[in-house]
DNA sequence: CGGATCATTAACCATTTGGTTAACAGTAGC
DNA sequence: GCTACTGTTAACCAAATGGTTAATGATCCG
């Protein structure tokens, strides 16, 4: 199990597939044409995306339907936009710090 | 060389060092301290984090001094921000075809 | 100079990752 | 039932990742 976004993140045919997700769901197959891999690879990486809970999937006989399910990428950019946050109300002290020192 | 924020960030110390960071700047040996690995192991991960423009280094005589540099983070923050906006707006077609397939 | 300190580099190792092809499982349709 | 189709699992492999210890570089200070 991964269960960690940005390390689901961290491969770009995984957000590439998020991306294309973004536009509407898609089966297996459909998401497999957009890369240029095997469909035993992008099914790896689906379930990878699926245990990290990015996306979900429903079985519609021998088709599956993937779809975004976005709220945890929102929690990383929360995680990222806090990181930033913090830092800005750091900055001006910084900054004096750096241009004292050039 | 690396030049991706996600892969950057898909580490958890590399994660930890942000937030450490992101409270002021510090030394290796400070941010070594902090996590249960060798100082060549953070050095490694500070490297990741300078290379992908997550953290900027200034050399004073025989200390660096590591700081945050948080632009990219943002731009991480904003790609996953737009799919979620993507996503929101094709939502309702989707929660709809789902529940009709109940 | 010589020793101590801060940090990186080198060499090495185990594990994880990401890909492949081939085999298997389930469903659809004749 | 048989064949075609959609997708996953198995077995395998090469490369990348993340850690270690030991060696090296560079600076500070007595």
């Amino acid at each position: 199990m991964v269960n960690d976004p940005f390390k689901a993140l961290s491969h770009p045919i995984r957000r590439g597939i998020v991306e294309r997700l973004a536009g509407g769901p898609a089966s297996v197959g459909e998401v497999t044409r957009d890369f240029g891999v095997s469909k035993p690879a992008i099914s790896k990486h689906l379930k990878v995306l699926e245990e990290t809970g990015v996306i979900t999937r429903v079985v519609e006989g021998r088709t599956h339907r993937i779809a975004l399910k976005p709220e945890v990428l929102d929690e990383a950019a929360e995680w990222m936009e806090r990181q930033r946050a913090i830092w800005e109300r750091m900055f001006d002290v910084v900054d004096e710090y750096l241009k004292e020192k050039r």
